[in-house]
DNA sequence: CTGTTAGCGCGTTCAT
DNA sequence: ATGAACGCGCTAACAG
């Protein structure tokens, strides 16, 4: 039998409810200073932890979160958990892990919600808007999406994938880059439509042209990257920007596989940052991106939405800054 | 409010002792057949799901554990992770996630036995065995250990490092290499030593002899390993075992920089196999290990263990063989 | 300033 | 075959 507040209320001498308060610490209450020392010490004495499913059953709160990810795999992900983690972990939140399968009924979602009774949800879902808005609404609990918007949710914490790419193609039109070819992501999806805004928006600001040939859509594949760019191939473009790391290494191997020299011949820049760039050969260049601030931000949002605050919305948040490797250089043309 | 037994109970016009009975599905009960299709038929329609926090306070039993990792970039436990969380859905259990940060006092491990009152842990911590091994006796609950043995700890799922050396030095010596240089772990590190081991008693039984000079330690990163291969350059191996990709990668670029063709000159093949092996230039060859079916199987065996069956130990988890991508070939001597 | 009391929702005796 | 009553450990209203 683990030590419980009466322990501690019976070695202290007093009732446990005057032990949870002065556990509890709360500020409105006045307790003697000397029983406040005394329950303290009869507390660390046993080792006590409060019991959070009792305590979670009769605050009707349970101080958890639940976090629902599409796979584990994507650094960007694994590194907003990891951060999401620190800071629910810092305001006395614990982090129940799930990732989304393709049950149709019950969806995790409601299973966290109904079931382990989360106080909030923390979303990383790629599910199209109307899957996800569904199976948001059925949880009726407080949610924060991580990396993608909702239309009608509120509450959401992005990166800026526009501005990143706007700084991907400043750095390359720096080094006299003019025909830059896009690896595209998922036609229709929310970053994606970003990048290709800040990459057009980019290439105006520096006089050029914008030629739909010089975009090819990628998806998130090392195979959609290659495709990509065995297609641009014949645009012989002088620079390439992938949407995230792993396309840009798909059409780093197509590159080396057609004789080019990186680069000499064709510059590339990857969005995001992660070890996995210096594993690259030439190292990528890349746009780095605060991913893990990213969690922390969205877990502090949620902890203001439970805790009944109306915090203002966050802006997407803006690049690090670039990584320069040794992947991008002076255009060859 | 949402909706619980006691509603469910109303609608179907019986007590909550027997919709309790009924929902549980209790074997030695005897319950008339048309109350149970009314009490289920109740739930149904109310879209029931009892409260997790309620029924672990009965029953002193939180259907959930603990799941608590060094780092999430790590592919080898994002892909163990995604195991542990398949095999728990699988069997009611929840998964609650957390690093290993570096509080002294109050453990994760603590945090989660004593606040959350897991049913178990599932860890996969690299910390030295004396500080676990404390932490872990603190804890109180059943553990398995991911991916580590740790003396006295009887459950661990691991996988079998040394028969994955083995048949990558097999694969080699079937090229022809013979001089086969090996980028060690951590010294002293569970994992590390298998490798080190496997590699030996491969040599061996091919009849090479072993030399301490093909070695070098290399540690778990990109960088550990680009100085290690440095190091080996001078022994002028044909080939090159990574302890892990991010190792071997560190390796390939150094062999770049050289000016060494890959494979031509040197062969280089790692452990473990993710998506980060087809991002390389050559597209890596690699030794697969079941990485995912570590998790699900520590699942399992945790879950006989809270369940009170005593489990067989689960031997190592051999390799589930190699894949041969472009960074092997012929030896050129 | 502190003790008494009453549940939170559920599973489980013990009755009937 | 079903209902009544109790308590898991905790917090919060109400007394005093």
């Amino acid at each position: 039998m683990r030590t419980k507040l009466a322990d501690v209320a019976r070695l202290a001498g007093v009732d446990v409810s005057t032990a949870s308060r002065v556990l509890r610490g709360e500020a409105t209450q006045r307790i003697r200073e000397e029983t406040r020392e005394r329950v303290l010490q009869s507390a660390r004495t046993l080792n006590y932890a409060p019991n959070q499913l009792a305590r979670g059953l009769r605050m009707a709160r349970s101080a958890t979160f639940g976090i629902v990810v599409p796979q584990l795999d994507n650094p960007v992900f694994a590194s907003a958990i990891f951060g999401a983690e620190k800071a629910t972990l810092r305001h006395g939140y614990s982090l129940l892990i799930a990732h989304r399968g393709s049950e149709a009924t019950d969806s995790v979602y409601q299973r966290m919600s109904h079931g382990n009774r989360v106080d909030g949800l923390l979303v990383a879902s790629l599910d199209d808007d109307r899957l996800l808005r569904d199976e948001l609404e059925a949880a009726q609990v407080p949610f924060v999406l991580l990396n993608r918007q909702l239309a009608g949710a509120p509450h959401a914490v992005v990166l800026d994938s526009r501005a990143a790419t706007e700084i991907a193609v400043d750095h390359l039109v720096a080094l006299g880059h003019r025909r830059i070819a896009h690896l595209a992501g998922r036609p229709g999806g929310f970053n994606a439509g970003e990048r290709l805004a800040g990459y057009r928006g980019a290439l105006k600001r520096h006089g050029i042209t914008f030629d739909p040939a010089l975009v090819a859509v990628a998806g998130y594949t090392a195979e959609g990257g290659a495709a990509a760019m065995r297609q641009l191939l014949a645009m012989r473009p002088t620079a390439v920007l992938g949407a995230t790391l792993v396309t840009a290494a798909g059409a780093m191997a197509v590159l080396h596989e057609a004789g080019l020299q990186i680069p000499q011949d064709v510059s590339v820049v990857g969005l995001h940052d992660a070890p996995v760039a210096t594993m690259l050969y030439p190292q990528l260049t890349t746009v780095q991106m605060p991913t893990e601030r990213m969690g922390e931000l969205a877990a502090d949002l949620l902890i203001a939405l439970v805790e009944g605050r109306t915090p203002d919305a966050v802006a997407p948040l803006p690049p690090d800054g670039m990584v320069i490797r040794s992947s991008t250089g002076p255009a060859s043309i």
